[in-house]
DNA sequence: TATTGTTATACTCTATAACTATA
DNA sequence: TATAGTTATAGAGTATAACAATA
């Protein structure tokens, strides 16, 4: 893949034969089409992304706190999100027995059948993935895995 | 890699054993360290991703329609980026001989030395390849391509 | 009439600060 | 004194709408 940001480049730059920008380039592009389908699969369930991860967490009741770290916002910002799912009957905030300044976020009924349908459609088709076989997947997945060993 | 979000997942799901969640997963943490650099190198040049991003598509001069396209935002945005650059002293603005519309931004010798730094830095370490050899870099560089080629 | 770029404005996402209750 | 959660407010990033110049 030849970038447009990259047209200019001297074909002997000092970082042209390692890979790492072709890497970085097609990393940012393929992430865009997996964030634009987690966030059309959370809009067609009526939920920012941030909603949508919010109720994939909490398929184990969580604190807020967890919550916000798993997120990496700030804990105000959960009280936003729980409010609006909590609006929308999909969780409920239960007082937490060993330590009353906690609120566990768990899910309904309701929240329950549609974090398992948002996981389906979520799941059943990842743009890119589809055309791949059992086995591209399997290299895929052990470079990724590789990758993020050598963080 | 177990994901926080899949700890309640059924071992026999029907999504459980085609990767497509552990790909996903994985492709967002990886994602997130590589945003992570890319704004930070940005930053130490005293640029938001966005400005960088521009510097970097500038390389050969560019519309601003073009670079609003390529950075899929509205035009009125480039509007500020650019006079930002322009600012500093980074850029400039350039009448299009062909259609008088038209303004082409294009890099200051100021610019292109800053331009060369930042890809520099962006790209003589890469969070989660310094660590790889060049051989899984390959590998990873394929696979990443066969799902760009699947999309 | 359609398009490029600009300006002014508004909206969305998220953080900060101050607060209450509890530890 | 420190932490969990809430509220009000502020900031960053980005879009929308109206506009002038040009096609």
């Amino acid at each position: 893949m030849t970038t447009d940001a990259s047209r200019s480049e001297p074909a002997s730059s000092p970082v042209g034969d390692s890979l790492r920008k072709e890497i970085f380039e097609l990393f940012f592009v393929l992430f865009g089409k997996l964030r634009d389908h987690y966030a059309g699969t959370a809009a067609a369930f009526g939920l920012t992304p941030q909603q949508a991860k919010t109720i994939r967490l909490v398929g184990d009741p969580r604190s807020m706190r967890e919550i916000a770290d798993v997120l990496q916002c700030d804990a105000s910002y959960v009280t936003g999100i729980a409010d609006k799912l909590e609006d929308s009957g999909l969780i409920e905030r239960r007082p937490s027995p060993a330590d009353r300044r906690v609120k566990q976020l768990a899910l309904t009924p309701k929240g329950r059948r549609l974090r398992a349908a948002l996981e389906e459609k979520l799941f059943s088709a990842v743009p890119g993935l589809e055309g791949m076989s059992g086995e591209q997947r399997e290299v895929l997945y052990g470079a990724l895995r590789a990758m993020f060993d050598a963080c």
